[in-house]
RNA sequence: GGCGCGUUCGUCUAGAGGCUUAGGACGCCGCCCUCUCAAGGCGGAGAUCACCGGUUCGAAUCCGGUACGCGCUACCA
């Protein structure tokens, strides 16, 4: 059943950002195409004018570029089946609507909204099922010539036979079968001259040469329609793959009145995009082990239709998160250096200047403590500026009676030391610790107050090396100052 | 309403008739490590496999029905 070299697609409809359920459906596309060594290829749907979006198509290819998933064939690519915008093929589709005409397999229909609405809302009073009664199919070769000639505005709908079962196979759900008494004549060419998704969709894929159809599950209601259409034209059929939706914590289908729902939104609140594949893909699919970490290439060798789920999932942002942390972490210092430093350029630290040197012992220091790379900034701010104000919390559970003198005692140690590495505080501290007769803990907390404003982070002579001598003491003075108990 | 699809811990999931006292992950809780916070290690709570009935020596797994959820029912995709 799967061809030899697959050609796939992904083909959504310009509505100004790359919904992370088409991230999804996307990346699918993607995998399979790679797994199966085919042709992974964009095609842009943009045949109902209302929602013309200026910039969506723009944005809709940064956004796959961003994340990665690179097609051999699309609009802004070229390749041997284009164009790859829906609305540069108008004619073509003219042309096959009007071939179906000839075939009586589709009709001319003149009646008006108003008509329609009438014997909708009719149909609807009786308890029918609405649908176009078929009102134009009986008009005859002239009365048609003639509302042709004096521009009546017309569609092109399909001639859908009653009675009939439709059914075809889905990879992911098996055998599905509909009966055509619930099919509508579809209109294909709608009345400005655009087509109607089932047309030009099943036209390009056909055209296009597209083996597998993946998409999601709100098409399987409008696969049969798509079928006939196929056997219509006496056309191969490709392959289904429905894919299950992504779904709101409530369960209902993902939106943006319960979150971000736009790939560019999680780019902007600092997710990797390593981070968002890997978790969009685990919606729905897995390898059948207990991997959870992916890079894209492990997830290319591995993916399967098959192993795609039927049920919704829930897009539980915990986990993205978590997966986040994890990519994050796996990066090597180098590429986390050059991130960190974008951030601070947007952050209150522009123009600060930090060499990379000092940033990467920064970087080494939080690594295992952040998230996100902003988090290296929110985390601890004290590697960019002197803590300006001391945890209460803190303040209370280690900041004892003789604290002030003791730091100042420590400080007074440091000043000595020359070119102190970070075990050379450590032993300067412990020296102190033993002179004054307390335990290091007793010394090593509040220091940590003064020097980073809080109770956590990394070990606190690594926080010192990092910080350096002068920064240490100063700011041992200023805390022994200004901390009160 | 009609048609279609779905239903395993809170969430993502493993499970293809006996290997299951239903496994893993996130999150939550506890312990260890430890100067703190993380990370890591160990452990815990958490699922009568939606429900009812059937098939079978045996069912989360097969079949039927019910309930619930979602999708579609446009000259939107």
């Amino acid at each position: 059943m799967i061809s030899e070299h697959p050609r796939v697609r992904f083909a959504p409809s310009p509505t100004g950002y790359l919904h992370v359920g088409g991230l999804r459906t996307a990346l699918y596309n993607y995998l399979f195409a790679k797994n199966n060594n085919g042709k992974f290829i964009l095609r842009i749907e943009d045949t109902d004018r209302n929602r013309y979006v200026e910039g969506a198509v723009e944005n809709l290819i940064a956004a796959l570029k961003w994340v990665g998933l690179e097609y051999e064939e699309g609009p802004d690519k070229g390749g041997n089946y284009g164009p790859y915008m829906q609305s540069e093929r108008l004619d073509i589709y003219k042309k096959y609507a009007q071939e179906l005409v000839a075939q009586k397999k589709a009709y001319y229909c003149f009646c008006t909204p108003e008509r329609l609405s009438q014997v909708r809302d009719e149909q609807q009073k009786q308890g029918l099922q609405p649908k176009y009664d078929k009102h134009c199919l009986s008009l005859s070769a002239e009365e048609i010539e003639e509302k042709l000639k004096n521009n009546v505005p017309y569609v092109i709908r399909m001639n859908i036979e009653p009675d009939m079962k439709i059914a075809f196979e889905d990879v992911i759900r098996g055998s599905v079968e509909f009966d055509s008494n619930i099919i509508d004549d579809q209109v294909l060419i709608k009345s400005d001259g655009y087509p109607t998704y089932h047309l030009a969709n099943v036209v390009d894929d056909h055209l296009m040469k597209i083996t597998h159809v993946i998409r999601g599950e709100e098409w399987l209601s409008s696969t049969p329609k798509h079928v006939l259409l196929y056997d219509f034209f006496g056309w191969e059929k490709p392959v289904f793959a429905h894919l299950p939706l992504l779904l709101n914590p409530d369960r209902s289908k993902l939106s943006k009145r319960q979150g971000d729902v736009a790939v560019e939104d999680y780019r902007a609140k600092g997710y990797l995009k390593d981070a968002l594949v890997n978790f969009v893909a685990l919606l729905g699919w897995n390898a059948g082990d207990d991997k959870e970490y992916y890079e894209l290439e492990e997830m290319v060798e591995k993916f399967s239709l098959e192993r795609v789920n039927k049920s919704g999932a829930v897009f539980n942002i915990e986990k993205l998160n978590w997966l986040n942390a994890e990519h994050l972490r796996k990066k090597p210092d180098e590429e986390l250096l050059s991130m960190l430093k974008d951030e601070l350029e947007v952050s209150k630290y522009k123009g600060k200047i930090f060499s990379d040197k000092y940033l990467l012992l920064v970087i080494e220091a939080m690594k295992e403590r952040v998230s996100f790379v902003k988090e290296y900034i929110e985390k601890s701010p004290y590697f960019f500026e002197a803590p300006e104000e001391y945890d209460q919390d803190v303040i209370k559970k280690r900041w004892k009676e003789g604290s002030a003198e003791n730091i100042l005692k420590l400080a007074e140690k440091f000043s000595a030391l020359q070119d102190p590495v970070k075990e050379d505080y450590e032993t300067a501290l412990r020296q102190t610790a033993e002179e004054l007769g307390i335990g290091t803990g007793k010394l090593i907390h509040p220091v940590r107050l003064a020097v980073s404003g809080v109770g956590g982070g990394p070990g606190l002579f690594d926080i010192l090396y990092i910080i350096g001598k002068d920064e240490t003491i100063s700011r041992l003075k200023r805390a022994a100052e200004k901390i009160k108990i």
